[in-house]
DNA sequence: AGTTTCTGCACCATCGATTGTGCAAGCGAA
DNA sequence: TTCGCTTGCACAATCGATGGTGCAGAAACT
């Protein structure tokens, strides 16, 4: 053989070199051999072989054969989050140590590119599917449905499968009711200071602001119509929303309920090339969870949803398929300004 | 057949409802149809069963028989991390507009689990594999090799395949010197009061450590021996280098060079719980860029390396295979306290 | 000795798509 | 009419692993 390239190794190449069938290599190499009674001897010569010449076996020929392939796929909305890359940290965990290997694909929140992407990995034979914070869960489901896949959705829920998603209201309401206690009774928040910004049509941002007005209005008696300026989940709609605030107020809210990271990332644009002093005085309260955030020159309180939980509930429910799809709520958890805490990555052993 | 689970078409199925053979089905909906001289009314027929049938092509059979996947590999150290995961937004991007599918894993920064899941990602035929931040980037290219995987290194450099990598040295110059230039002539940084938290024996580590001494002493005219305090790759102990260095001194130097943003997040979980004003004077370069970092309380200068250049690079070298492993520097950029740059994800379409 | 029961393994069809090759029918030219 | 070329497609081997079935020889039993 050239040095260069040499084929890999296969069954047939062990079954000559054992004089055992390929039948039998096959079976020793993926364990099965107890079961089809192969002696012990047989079975040691045959695995010394494979380690000799560096067998592994070719998974797409075995999911072919088995129609199923070992891999468990993630899909994201991005990946560029600290929400959804501690999801795809944690969901490797869960992965690897099932023996199986984790994929992590993002579909820009497009769901035309959602519904391609799953096809992809069911052409792939992946065994099961996480789809995250989906734009279009039941688009996807009608591509997993027929190839029987299971599949589950997390953050935002889809009708046709189940689902787990974080408490969005429950949160959303410690984080209004954080963000209105901050200040002081001598000088408490107005129903007109507090404003939300972020936020589309989907069922995470809609129960949020649901809880934004009717904790607004129970804390603070009031609660003004035009409190919510949406921005979806782009940092530069964001930005102008706050351009376009402060071009009419000449000055932001004195607090500010933000809808995710990513709407965060958009009131940094704002901060960017104005005086620090302009945010000295501001209040935010972010839902989501990002280490350096919480340490802002002003008090950022943040709701750190529970990606362990959710990923683990959504493992528990793929593996007891049941009858009629449910939505679980997780309880997310309220982090106060200037607080560090632990993450996916403190699992990981470390080394200096 | 059942409503559920009914079997995916295959080309044997549309063979038979086509009255064609199944290679001809096959060389129709793969695109080969015209050099296999098929009439374009045939063509038509199979494709419009298809099309009605929901078919889709089975890519582990396809995989196996040309013994490519049409899968395209990244591998990450970690996902939860800015640095990693605009990696991976951004080479999401490369790969979708050529076609093919990206996966994306991470290997923990263990060199067996690097090796082990190159060789899961080889055993489905994926067709190219991009090693970023690597251990041991020549221990996965002893399994890359003789499977015929090409594979580049990004990030950390190894000897024998091609790599592409910041230019660390540079990088950490211009960092070093932009932490000194920011105290003013009438207070100036001595060099006992600028240290480097973070770094291991890496390459990039290195070449960072390297550029901070040599800088030092030029601008500052001396570098005391301790004034490095490796810490790895890891927050935690990170955190307790901080935690040492101020049980001996009292107090936290004047000016911190972070080897990265993980190490960063060690000196968060460090200022948790301490008083703001203990780090009010405080003045700190981070060898990496993360939005939400760019804005603490106070003056964070950053590095942010070239990703997008970076990926660019490696695809144009993946792409076309020459001699001798070669390694490439990509200048990374140096971004001013208070800076909120756009990402990968500005590319993608914006939603409100 | 004859019959049953294990042992230990080989045989072979199969998963779905790809691709080199072969060949009949159609057509124009000689 | 016959030769030769083109058109349009079918055939069959192949990629590597799996698992149901069958069968020879040894052991156990009557």
């Amino acid at each position: 053989m050239d040095q260069r390239v040499k084929k890999k190794a296969t069954i047939y190449d062990l079954s000559v070199l054992s004089g055992s069938s390929p039948s039998t290599v096959s079976a020793v190499l993926n364990g099965t051999w107890r079961k089809r009674r192969i002696k012990e001897s047989t079975a040691q010569t045959i695995l010394g072989l494979a380690e000799l010449h560096q067998y592994t076996t070719n998974l797409q020929a075995r999911g072919l054969r088995r129609s199923r392939s070992g891999l468990v796929g993630l899909m994201l909305p991005v990946h560029d989050n600290r929400y959804f890359s501690s999801m795809a940290q944690t969901f490797e965990g869960h992965v690897r140590s099932r023996g199986q290997c984790p994929v992590v694909v993002s579909a820009s929140r497009d769901p035309e590119e959602e519904r391609r992407t799953a096809e992809t990995l069911i052409s792939y034979s992946i065994d099961q599917l996480f789809i995250v914070g989906a734009t279009d869960p039941d688009g996807v489901h009608e591509v997993c449905e027929p190839a029987g896949l299971r599949h589950i959705n997390i953050d935002l829920p889809g009708a046709k499968a189940h689902s787990v998603i974080s408490d969005n209201y429950e949160g959303a309401r410690m984080l209004t009711k954080a963000i209105i206690r901050r200040f002081g009774n001598d000088d408490p928040l107005r129903p007109d200071e507090l404003f939300l910004f972020g936020g589309r049509n989907d069922h995470a941002s809609r129960e949020r602001i649901a809880a934004f007005h009717a904790t607004k209005k129970a804390l603070l008696g009031a609660d003004p119509e035009d409190g919510v300026q949406s921005s979806g989940y782009s940092p530069d709609i964001t930005l102008r929303a706050f351009e376009a605030f402060y071009q009419r107020h000449g000055k932001l809210p004195r607090a500010l309920f933000i809808n995710s990271s990513i709407n965060m990332e958009g009131l940094l644009r704002f901060m960017a090339g104005r005086p620090a002093e302009m945010f000295s005085e501001l209040v935010v309260g972010c839902y989501d969870y990002d280490p350096f955030g919480s340490f802002l020159p002003f008090p950022v309180i943040m709701v750190r949803q529970n990606v362990e939980a959710m990923i683990t509930k959504a493992f528990e429910l793929i593996d007891n398929p049941t009858t009629t799809p449910q939505t679980f709520l997780i309880a997310p958890e309220l982090v106060q300004p200037r607080s560090a805490l632990k993450g996916p990555l403190d699992t990981l052993k470390d080394i200096a």
